[in-house]
RNA sequence: GCGGGAGUAGUUCAGCUGGUUAGAACGCUGCCCUGUCACGGCAGAGGCCGCGGGUUCGAAUCCCGUCUCUCGCGCCA
């Protein structure tokens, strides 16, 4: 103690010694894990970021009363001599848990007080209080373990990147407000009063941009800026992506190159051998089909449920409640369930009104047992319309009668919750798929105008004949989102790289040639001078790392993330700010009140 | 902006068909304990029951309002 020199922190890591280094004199530094303290012979786990050593103390030793006055979480050195534990005492459930350090000296390099968050415990915090002492969350077991992993999988994604040939690039932060998509984070200019920065929602123009200035494979671990409101799986405020792109290439191309990327993240990084990972050429499904078979455009492929339609079955039946809305322009889309035909009616009758508390009129069912078809609806069939359904035995079906897209969506539901509630999840797949052929354009419900289904510059398939003879809502694009157990890693597209295309493109969508030249002067600008073919993707970082660390929340697995209102909770973000900065900035506040 | 759930000790939670002194576990303090590894035992301290109002003889409990957290919807080209 009270050493005047400077001396070396640690000889070894906490998770480095075993049985062979009995007898070395060691240096260990780390965290006060637990101390178990039984009067006249003391433990303390020593943890670092590697491991746990257990060093132990006696009542005969000099320093046994200070050291018993430890607090968890404080920093210590402790020296002392690698010892072998007697047989019944090793911990097998610890690396180092045949041996111990038998204590001879220590220093406090750090003293902690009263813990607000147990850190030597596993049990769930509210979220409150374990991001406002986040760096005592992130000492935590779980925590610590996802973050080291969200790491290997950014470095391994870089180097898989770059071993492929493409280039890694930093784009700008301060970059200008774009008028589609997200909210924009906006930053007041000092120097241009009244003007303002916007953070970037992706780096998307820019990575075009390198693909016009001749790099031809661009990437970026990339953040990405959007004002949005936060879900599960949605942290507010920033994101990382893998954003890639890539001259001269089809929409095949991109997906050749990805591919193998994402598989080999996903199976060198999975928890454990018995997880499969999908194998590349992945699933290709066209948007129409997607909303037809699996009821979303992110489905999720380890629920073997199926939605398939019916409306032939129902049209002109005595089962008038369906047969009248399909008249009207309705459709009936059902979801064949196996090994469910004797479930009690209580089964039937939870679905039921599950699906009243969503919004519906309500689930019909049929069900086939004992080659006798039951439910309330069976009786309004006849046996032709019934044999149409080509149920097996102990099989149900259940039906949604509503407008098409209703009628996908609600199914959509249905397929999920029928899968939960029934455990009919293999969860132990990654199950990638691309959803392919986007439409170019939709139709706004509230405005009834055409505008953009997705990135406004994707290239529309048959380029600039389909523009001009096609009906713009039939027109696709080559755009994809690659998804992955029903989460969408992300979006991207063949770019449109001829302006007179973009012209058009815009013009269906509303847009004159002067809005186009005012917003995208710097696009439109670079597509003149000699643009190549080019198209990317940008997958989710922070969602594949939360898809390998098997979390639910994408706050497990972000270091510091803001909570569901977008404040950070440890540093105040975000804060007032004095008049003198605001005055400078030229902006003044408004009271709402 | 809308809907669901939650807010009680430093922490996790119980109590909530109203009843006089609000409990447990972990943590904390003190004492005992030489083989634990979530050590154990005894004792103790610790509460504006989120905040404001109302009903009532009496409110953690019932009602109204409000704030906060969380999940979902809207939003996220």
């Amino acid at each position: 103690m009270g050493q005047k020199i400077m001396y070396n922190y640690r000889s070894h890591l906490c998770s480095s010694l075993s049985i062979k280094n009995l007898g070395a004199k060691v240096t260990l530094s780390g965290w006060a894990d637990t101390i178990r303290d039984h009067g006249n012979l003391l433990f303390i786990d020593l943890r670092d970021n590697y491991g746990i050593t257990q060093c132990v103390i006696d009542g005969t030793h000099s320093l046994f009363e200070e050291i018993s006055k430890l607090s968890n979480e404080s920093v210590l050195t402790i020296i002392g001599e690698v010892v072998k534990r007697s047989e019944e005492t090793i911990n097998k459930n610890l690396q180092t848990g045949e041996i111990e350090i038998q204590i001879e000296d220590y220093k406090i390099l750090s003293k902690s007080e009263i813990l607000p968050l147990p850190v030597n415990s596993d049990i769930e915090y509210g979220e409150e209080i374990r991001l406002k002492y986040r760096f005592l969350d992130l000492r935590r077991n779980k925590l610590h373990k996802n973050i080291i992993l969200r790491s290997k999988i950014i470095s391994d994604i870089r180097k898989k990147m770059i071993d492929r040939n493409f280039v890694e690039f930093q784009t700008p932060i301060l970059t200008s407000s774009s008028p589609e998509g997200a909210r924009d984070y906006l930053v007041p200019s000092r120097i241009h009063q009244g003007k303002f920065y916007a953070l970037p929602q992706a780096p998307q123009q820019f990575k075009q941009l390198l693909m016009i200035a001749g790099f031809d494979k661009y990437f970026q671990i990339a953040p990405c800026f959007r004002d949005e409101d936060s879900r599960a799986d949605r942290s507010p405020g920033e994101f990382y992506q893998l954003d890639f792109e890539m001259s001269f290439v089809t929409q095949e191309d991109v997906f050749d190159a990805i591919e193998p990327v994402l598989f080999e993240i996903f199976n060198e990084n999975k928890k454990n051998n018995e997880i499969k990972v999908s194998r590349y050429p992945f699933k290709r499904i066209p948007y129409k089909e997607s909303m037809e078979v699996y009821g979303s455009d992110k489905p999720d492929l380890r629920n073997p449920l199926i939605i398939d339609d019916y409306t032939k079955v129902f049209k002109g039946s005595n089962f008038k409640i369906f047969s009248d809305q399909i008249e009207k322009g309705s459709v009936v889309k059902g979801i064949i369930v196996k090994n469910t035909g004797d479930q009690p009616r209580s089964f039937y009758d939870k679905l039921n009104n599950w699906a009243r508390e969503e919004g519906a009129a309500g689930l019909g069912y049929i069900s086939f047992i004992k080659n006798s078809f039951k439910g309330p609806i069976a009786k309004n069939l006849n046996k032709d319309q019934l044999l149409l359904l080509k149920l097996e035995e102990n099989d149900s079906i259940f039906f949604t009668c509503d407008k098409l897209k209703e009628a996908q969506l609600f199914s959509g539901k249905v397929r999920e919750k029928i899968c939960n509630d029934l455990n009919l999840l293999n969860k132990n797949s990654f199950e990638f798929c691309w959803i392919v052929d986007f439409p170019m354009y939709e139709i706004d419900e509230k405005t009834n105008k055409i505008q953009f289904s997705h990135n406004p510059f994707s290239m529309p398939q048959g380029e600039m004949e389909a523009l001009e003879k096609k009906d713009p809502l039939d027109i696709k694009a080559y755009q994809y989102d690659i998804v992955c157990n029903g989460i969408e890693l992300s979006s991207g597209a063949i770019r449109n790289h001829k302006p007179e295309i973009m012209y058009k493109a815009f013009e269906i969508a509303g847009y004159s040639k002067e809005d186009l030249e005012e917003k995208f002067s710097g696009m439109l600008n670079a597509l003149k001078f000699g643009a190549p073919p080019h198209g990317g993707s940008a997958p989710g970082i922070d969602r594949i790392v939360m898809l390998l660390a098997d979390e639910p929340n994408i706050r497990e697995v972000i270091a510091f993330p803001m909570n569901q209102q977008a404040m950070d909770l440890m540093m105040d973000a975000p804060a007032t700010i004095n008049k003198e900065r605001l005055e400078e900035l030229g902006i003044k506040l408004i009271d709402k009140n």
